[in-house]
Parts: C-alpha cells; sequence; structure tokens
DNA sequence: ACCAAAAACAGGGTTAAATCCCACAGAATT
DNA sequence: AATTCTGTGGGATTTAACCCTGTTTTTGGT
C-alpha cells in the first residue's frame, strides 16, 4: 500500500512532534518532512512533494494562509489541510479561498486528524461541522456575497454610528442624547446591527469593535 | 522503577494527544490524566494527585495561572510546568508568583519537554533561556516595582474567577451555574471586583480583560 | 486557641435595560 | 404602483443591575 506523504507545518516544535508522533500511529500516513514556517513550508513541498501538507495558520516569518497561496500556485497537485486554533471561523472563506482543500480544529478529537487527511488526499473536502455551518448559512442567506464575509459594509450610517458608540460604552439613554432621538430607536439600530453582524452580546460586539479597529483597547 | 504521573492540560485536543503521544516515548514518565480547563485540571489533581502537571496558559472558563495557583495552594506536592505560547515572557513573574516550578515554551525542541518533566519533578526549577534573562534583567534594574499599582491583585480568586467568565460572555445566570452558587452572589463577586479595578461599565471591563490578556480580542 | 477581618454566600426591593412584537413615514428601487 | 430599506418609535415582558442587608466560612495574627 501507497502510504500518503505528509509535511506538517507548525512553529510550536512541540506542538509539531506531537501531531507527528500522533499520526506515527496511524499505518497509511508517513511524515516525511516538517517546517516551522510559511517559507519552510513552501521550500518543502518543493524539495519533498508531498500529498499533504497539514498547515497551521499563526506563525512567524510567512503565515500559513499565504503559504497556502503559494503551494496552490505553485504545486496544485499538493493538498493543503489547515488547521485553527481559536475564532478562526471569521476567516473561513479567506482559509479556502488561499486554496486549502480543507481545515480542522486544534479543538477536534484527535482522531479526526486521520480522516481530514485522508479526506484531502482523496481529492474530498474536508470542514469541520462549525466551518460547515457557517457555509451552509452562507449558501441559504443567498450565496451572493461569497468571500466578502465582513457584514460590516451592510450596516447603515446610522448603524455604524451607534455601534461606535456602543463600543466606547455609551449607554443606550446617553447615545439617544448625542444622537437627539428616543431611547427606543437606539436600541432599534442596536438589534438590527447586531443581526446583520451576527453577534449576540455586548463581548463578542467589542471584540469586533476592537479588530475593526473602530475603537482600541 | 517509579514512572512520573502526569497531568496533561491543553484545551486544543490535537495538541494535547499529540504531547500524550511524545510522552508514551519517554519510559520514565506516564500520562495518568488530561484536562481541557483549568477548571477540570483542579478537579483532576484532586483525583488524580499526579506528580506533575504540565498546564497551558490560554484557556477558556479557567486558565492556566488560575488554576495553576489553586494547585500550588491545596496541593503543594503537585509540581506544575507552565507551557507557554508566544509573548508570555511578559507573564513570566505572573507564572512564578502563581506558584509553577518552571515553563517551557512550545518552540523548545521536544526533547526538553522531557527533561523539564523531569526537573520539577526532583524538586528543581525548569525555565528556559529566554525565561531567565528576563529574570536577570529585571534583578539588575532593581527589581523594585513588580506587579505594583495593578490592582488586579487586590482581587480574590473567586473575583479573577468570575472576571474571567463576564469577559468571556457568560450572562451572570450562566456565571451562576458553572460556579454552582447563587446568581446573586455572582452579582456581588461582580461589584466587588468592579469596585476594585475602577471600573464602572462592562464595555471597559471588558477592555481590561483584553489588556491583561484575561480573554484574547 | 481565639478573635477580628476578609471573603463567599444569598435574600429583598427598586430601578434600569434588554428583548420581542409591532407600527409607520419617507426615500430609494423595481 | 408596489416593494424594500432606513430611521423612527410604542407597549409589554423578561432580564439584569443596583443598593442594602445579613449569615456562614475562611483566613491571618498575636
Amino acid at each position: 500500500m501507497q502510504k500518503i506523504r505528509m509535511l506538517v507545518v507548525d512553529d510550536h516544535t512541540i506542538v509539531r512532534d506531537g501531531i507527528c508522533a500522533l499520526l506515527a500511529l496511524a499505518a497509511d500516513i508517513e511524515v516525511v518532512g516538517e517546517a516551522e514556517n510559511g517559507r519552510e513550508a513552501v521550500e518543502k513541498v518543493k524539495q519533498l512533494a508531498p500529498d499533504v501538507v497539514l498547515m497551521d495558520i499563526v506563525m512567524p516569518i510567512m503565515d500559513g494562509l499565504e503559504a497556502t497561496r503559494r503551494i496552490r500556485k505553485e504545486f496544485p497537485e499538493t493538498k493543503v489541510l489547515v488547521l485553527t486554533q481559536y475564532d478562526e471561523e471569521e476567516y473561513i472563506f479567506s482559509i479556502i479561498e488561499a486554496g486549502a482543500k480543507g481545515f480542522i480544529s486544534k479543538t477536534a478529537a484527535s482522531s479526526e486528524l486521520a480522516s481530514g487527511i485522508r479526506a484531502v488526499h482523496h481529492g474530498a473536502s474536508f470542514l469541520s461541522p462549525t466551518a460547515a455551518k457557517v457555509f451552509v448559512e452562507d449558501f441559504q442567506l443567498g450565496a451572493s456575497m461569497r468571500g466578502k464575509q465582513d457584514p460590516y459594509h451592510q450596516l447603515t450610517n446610522r448603524e455604524r454610528e451607534v455601534l461606535k458608540l456602543v463600543a466606547e460604552a455609551y449607554t443606550t439613554r446617553e447615545i439617544a442624547d448625542i444622537l437627539a432621538v428616543s431611547p427606543k430607536t437606539v436600541e432599534g439600530h442596536k438589534t438590527n446591527l447586531m443581526d446583520k453582524l451576527d453577534i449576540h452580546n455586548k463581548t463578542d460586539l467589542i471584540k469586533y469593535a476592537i479588530r475593526k479597529g473602530i475603537i482600541t483597547v
């Protein structure tokens, strides 16, 4: 039987070696190389022509997304399976767009790792349940806006104004005074903008505002 | 020969299992349990009384620092070796103060992992070169103001716990359920901790939590 | 071993806010 | 002419915050 030839890319040596030790338990998978950043990953793909690359995202020098783009372009035969950390569900489209055949969360069961590798090797896509959900929802929402996954541009001017004030810790009443409207109106805008952003609590709203640069930490 | 009894704590299943697979290669080390957040870690220490805990820092529900504090206090026989991600050199003092016997970066060679475990098990401290450097520099600079004037140190364990959960967007009722106390109690802790931090709204509280690294953006 | 202080716990009553459902006018689109 | 989007609100209900009070447990100190 022909083994699946793997390249494992992660800047954390201990994590990388741990994953290799895990994969050593799978009889049909062989780790033929490792890399600790995106640049190294691209080089190793060139040297080794692995079947599948398991790619971390956050890395120094060159991150996993950029490396995936280059591998897809220069070595389209090599499939990339991306390993995600936490709330990287937001980057799902970027990851797929970069050319990854699938991705799996580090919080997934370790048994799924080999399944994911086999899936992408056989030409299938592999998406975690969370990812699949995002895709399905996107499709259900019209699938017209694929790639422009950031709903910020959908906000009206008024909603952006309210978002900023909310993130700046003004109360509903204060915002109503500032904008010279009823608190009820402000609540309406808040409800609408949170629906559009698919955010359902203040914490995530503030994190969003920080990521968008609307406020600073 | 008596094996070193280990508990491995990390919320990423794949990473955790990988580390276990690595440690399985060391003849003198036996992984007797795993946990995927700080709270579980403390419970498992109580149940299993391991010799050494390998502890990740960034985790939901209860982070590794808080768990380390509790383990040090309740089960001083159990040594904690902290696993650090990236620029957590800033937290070196917090880590040591929390009671860890040492810490090792995930970017360290995987062979060092077993060395670190053996070191802390034998009562020694284990610091990475970067950490040692920070210690030396701090010493040379006079080591005067360490942890001063940050009211975070005034918080009680319970308050820190509540702070993290609030910042993770759990509602008062959910926190009450998680901690198995009355919502009224949670409110009390929240009031007290916000008074101590001189923070009077949720927005600033969340920003504070982000600055302190209690949660991530 | 004891006392005082702090911490954790929780109830009552009041006020403020969020949530849900609904409505309507004006502008822009179709 | 009809429809959608945006900004604007009301009413009713649920939920959380706030302030005050108290008990039990834990902790620290001499």
